[in-house]
RNA sequence: GCGGGUGUGGCGAAAUUGGUAGACGCGCUAGACUUAGGAUCUAGUGCUGUGAGGCUUGGGGGUUCGAGUCCCUCCACCCGCACCA
């Protein structure tokens, strides 16, 4: 009975790569399903087991489908553009192209050993000239379209200078970065450079001059997303806004669409939330309020609760509004500035922390309703980033205006009566209007209706919705990424390159510092920067979300020349029904590849508006961070370590200094409640870490040196954790599958638990997985390693069991129930040994629906079993429903909803039958003890209930 | 603070529409075979009780003949956003 993996794994896949088994071409004559895992970026580090997760759970559904009938279109790639390459280039003078190659190398075989079924003769890299000439072309697209807010749609901004051309910019809907009136001769009379410069408003990708996200440490600008608390997500270095003239993709005006689109998708929940906090629609109106004593200038506001105007008592602009300097009165001067300039150096990080720092600026505004005189003060709480960086403060339903006026002693006014509504607080969208003139007892939404059309009738403001999503930035000031297929001319104007000057190649470079003036490596190549006089090029490059918004589409058709895919791929393949990956990508990735298919979209391009339709999160692979305890205190001069189990025991936690990280290698037992070192351990760890070769262990039986360490155990502590360098605890697949085999590998990836949630690795675990396996194989060859199948009638019942594991096989995968599939697996093999089966007619369908979860065995087996054709070309068995039905039942018996008795009947008795069979027996007469039976329920095939 | 999610044995987890809670695996216990076992096989294993039985899906309450599942309420943990007007 051996089962030997590594040859069979060897065998299969030499024959597959030479059969190109995975290779898929459009079919018209089947159903065509697209598969796509989230391409990886090749790191030095390779693949730990936390990887391939989602690529398992996606290779068994692509199986699946396949044998089901599906044209399955499940390619790789890699997103071979970004910083780790070009800084471990800086460090080592190892060029990015080639240190990626290699990773990309290292990748696909850890990818291949694990058995997945990719087609690889369309794999992409996004560092590829062929696939980024593309990325470029697309690039020019959104350069060469405006938003048109009307038609909601994308329109060649030559529509837009004709318009300008005739009218100006009168009746103009475009998304834009700001309102700029001009006459059709204004706009006539503007020289190329001005007209340009005005384009710039309109257009998807565009060039302005604006605060971007500049890390010093890091030599570039970071988007939005590439920026957490403060710091940069890669690195976590400092992160200071900074002023710099900068390309942008105006993502703003696909908000609505990118919101709104999500609804059909089959996305969860917290994805989608993620997706909307991120855009942030926000309803309301904007209202202007007149600056008193001041006939030029006036305070736009954002408010979504309009109806709550009449409790208006001051206004607050964020410290740099533009208007500050303008309205602050001359003996406030001062101090304004002072306070200006106090909080611009607090920005960077001000997340959480409620303040009701500000300071009045001598001036007033007329409430436009009222007509009343109120103080505009500054505050921090207002930013100047959100809305239109001015508030209207409503200290009677606000609790920042409430807490702020109530420092600076200001008026209240209470406008809304929650009399009713015990419960509610601020804001709540709860109780009715008083002190407010004509809303006085009307509920807020009414409310809010009410005074809105009220402010537009009498033009005193406008409805507005606001997002919070920005623009982002497309600039990085790097080697390693896309080059804007653009230069400029002797006037600075950006001119696009032709199409068929794409691509724009990388020039070679062998330096990959930063130019000093911060700009990227390119810029110090002077031939390559000014290819002819009075030209010159743009030296940023494409930030690394660039060539991953769009590679779902080229793996359609990956070598085509002339397209970035041709019309009959993209028809016939459509969108991705089926995406894989990590939840790390819900506002950067995913929003930015909606945004582009959109674009393509409204241009045609693409047939579908969305490009994925179900997408999974799978969960993370923890890793378990296995410590040794230091005491605080050193012994005699000596460090001093205490086993685990006696410091919980003496409670020393405070003398405790740290936990000193083991490598799991050196830990018995890894990952269990007594995991420990040994003598052996203790000897590779002071080998490990010879600062500590003089330290002392204790244990329960005393004290010791490494040397003198003995029997006893020195127990670790265990914790979950991530898995990383860091913490010594990485485990390798390579190595798993060299021990166990990529089948069971892959198994028990699936069988530790559903595939959205985040699970640590538990070595152990995997010997139960193991032994199915041994246990399978078991049922096709004996212990001689004698070949064991019949052609012999299945026995009694295995068909039963066999079409049960079938049924339950298809349900699951449907849902993504992988480990509730190889638990009935397990179950109907455990079943079978019993019976002793060796039945072909049994055998056969059982390996072909194991085959998307082991496809080496299956297919070793499917292959002695006599078959020709691959068991993953084969079709999955359709169960057959007649050898699932009973025809006896057997029902539990209550007595009011507590089980008492069982009785086992034919299936198709009367419920008046079952009844008094069930009254007749022994317990049920006990437990009844003649009290008179109210109600009897009975549920056909279920459960009979009596109720006293 | 707001939004989303999750709470089930010693552990990872199952449970279809409200119908025998804990399938399957790990671990543990006992036994068999063994020179040996970290191999294999068999049996047992939610808690409690000698037993009949009683209790049990984060806590409390409700609807129901019957609730892990539905409703109300509270608690804990995880994730996202966070002075968002």
């Amino acid at each position: 009975m051996k089962l030997d993996y590594q040859r069979i794994e060897a065998k299969w896949r030499k024959t597959w790569t030479e059969t190109q088994l995975y290779r898929v071409n459009e079919d018209l004559s089947k159903p065509k399903y697209y598969v796509l895992d989230m391409f990886p970026y090749p790191s030095g580090a390779g693949l730990h087991v936390g990887h391939p997760l989602g690529y398992v759970a996606s290779d068994i559904f692509s199986r699946y489908k396949r044998m089901s009938g599906f044209n399955v279109l499940h390619p790789m790639g890699y997103d071979a553009f970004g910083l780790p390459a070009e800084q471990y280039a800086l460090d080592t003078g190892v060029h990015p192209a080639k240190s990626t190659s290699d990773n990309i190398t290292r990748y696909r075989t850890q990818l291949d050993n694990i058995g997945l079924s990719f087609d690889w003769s369309r794999q992409v890299r996004t560092d590829d000239p062929k696939y980024y000439k593309w990325t470029q072309w697309i690039f020019l697209l959104l350069y060469q379209h405006y938003y048109d807010t009307s038609k909601q749609t994308a329109v060649p901004i030559a529509d837009l200078i004709a318009h300008f051309e005739k009218f100006g910019s009168e009746n103009v809907t475009a998304a834009s970065s700001q309102h700029v009136p001009f006459t059709a001769e204004n706009w006539n009379t503007m020289t190329a450079e001005e007209q340009n410069a005005m384009l710039m408003n309109y257009r998807l990708a565009y060039r302005k001059v604006g605060y971007v996200n500049w890390c010093e440490a890091l030599g570039t600008v970071l988007a939005n997303d590439e920026v957490k608390d403060g710091v940069s997500e890669r690195g976590g270095f400092p992160v200071v806004q900074k002023e710099m003239l900068q390309w942008s993709l105006r993502i703003t005006a696909y908000a609505e669409r990118l919101l709104s689109g999500m609804d059909g998708l089959q996305w969860n929940e917290s994805l989608k939330t993620i997706q909307r906090n991120w855009i942030g629609k926000s309803e309301g109106a904007f209202v202007d309020f007149r600056v008193a004593d001041n006939l030029e200038q006036s305070i736009k506001i954002f408010t979504t609760r309009p109806d709550t105007i009449y409790g208006a008592t001051f206004m607050v602009l964020a410290p740099d509004h533009d208007l500050v300097p303008l309205i602050t009165s001359d003996d406030r001067k001062k101090e304004v500035e002072a306070f200006a300039e106090k909080s611009k150096n607090k920005t960077t990080n001000r997340t959480g922390v409620k303040t009701t720092e500000g300071m009045w600026t001598g001036a007033y505004a007329v409430h436009p309703l009222s007509g009343e005189n109120i103080p505009i003060y500054i505050a921090d709480y207002v930013l100047k980033d959100y809305g239109t960086g001015a508030i209207m403060a409503v200290p009677g339903d606000d609790e920042r205006d409430n807490a702020f006026a109530t420092q600076h002693n200001l008026p209240i006014v209470e406008i809304i009566d929650r009399s009713e509504y015990p419960n509610a607080g601020m804001g709540d969208h709860e109780g009715v209007l008083q002190n407010s003139i004509f809303l006085n007892g009307l509920p807020i939404d009414e409310a809010i209706q009410k005074m809105l059309d009220y402010l537009e009738k009498n033009k005193l403001g406008i409805r507005q919705t606001e997002y919070k999503l920005r623009d982002a930035n497309f600039s990085r000031q790097r080697y390693w990424g896309e080059p804007f297929p653009v230069y400029y001319d002797q006037n600075g104007m950006p001119v696009e390159l032709n199409q068929n000057d794409l691509p724009l190649e990388l020039p070679e470079l062998d330096d990959f510092k930063p130019s000093p003036d911060g700009r990227s490596p390119l810029a110090r190549i002077d031939t390559w920067m000014k290819p002819q006089a009075g030209i010159e090029r743009e030296t940023d490059t494409m930030p690394g979300y660039a060539g991953s918004s769009w590679y779902f589409l080229r793996y359609m058709d990956p070598d085509n020349q002339n397209e970035f895919a041709s019309k009959e791929a993209i028809n016939y393949w459509q969108d991705v029904d089926l995406y894989v990956g990590g939840i790390e990508h819900a506002v950067g990735h995913l929003m930015y590849s909606r945004f582009w298919h959109k674009v393509l979209y409204d241009l045609n391009f693409v047939p579908t508006e969305e490009p994925f339709k179900k997408l999974i999160n799978q969960g993370m692979i923890q890793g378990i961070v296995e410590s040794i305890l230091l005491m605080k205190e050193r012994d005699n001069g000596y460090y001093h370590f205490v086993s685990a189990d006696i410091a919980s025991e003496r409670k020393l936690d405070d003398t405790i200094v740290s936990a000193i990280p083991v490598h799991i290698d050196f830990v018995s037992d890894y990952g269990h409640p007594d995991s420990h070192l040994t003598k052996e351990g203790i000897e590779a760890f002071i080998k490990w870490r010879p600062e500590y070769t003089e330290a002392l262990f204790e244990t329960k039986n005393g004290v010791f040196t490494a040397s003198q360490f003995g029997e006893e155990q020195l127990v670790t502590k265990s914790e979950v954790g991530k898995m990383s360098k860091r913490y010594h605890n990485v485990v390798n697949p390579d190595d798993v599958i060299a021990r166990y085999g990529a089948d069971c590998f892959r198994m028990y990836e699936m069988f530790l638990g559903p595939i959205e949630q985040s699970k640590p690795w538990d070595t152990m675990g995997i010997e139960g997985v193991s032994k199915f396996l041994k246990k399978l194989w078991s049922l096709y060859y004996n212990e001689q390693d004698e070949w064991i199948v019949t052609n012999d009638e299945p026995k009694e019942g295995s068909l039963k069991i066999l079409h049960a594991s079938i049924k339950k096989a298809t349900e699951d995968i449907e849902r993504f129930s992988f480990n509730t599939s190889i638990s009935q697996f397990m179950i109907c093999v455990n079943e079978l040994r019993k019976l002793d089966e060796h039945s072909s007619q049994v055998l056969s369908p059982l390996v072909q629906i194991i085959a998307p979860f082991a496809p080496y065995i299956a297919e070793e087996l499917w292959e002695a079993l006599g078959n020709t054709i691959s068991v993953h070309k084969s079709s999955f068995p359709q169960f057959d429903k007649t050898y699932l039905v009973e025809n006896v039942f057997t029902y539990p018996v209550c007595i009011n909803g507590k089980k008492r008795s069982e009785i086992t009947l034919l299936k198709d008795v009367t419920n008046q039958q079952i009844e008094e069979q069930a009254k007749a027996l022994p317990e049920v007469i006990k437990w009844l003890e003649d009290k008179p039976i109210k109600k009897v329920i009975i549920i056909p095939e279920k459960m009979i209930n009596f109720v006293i």
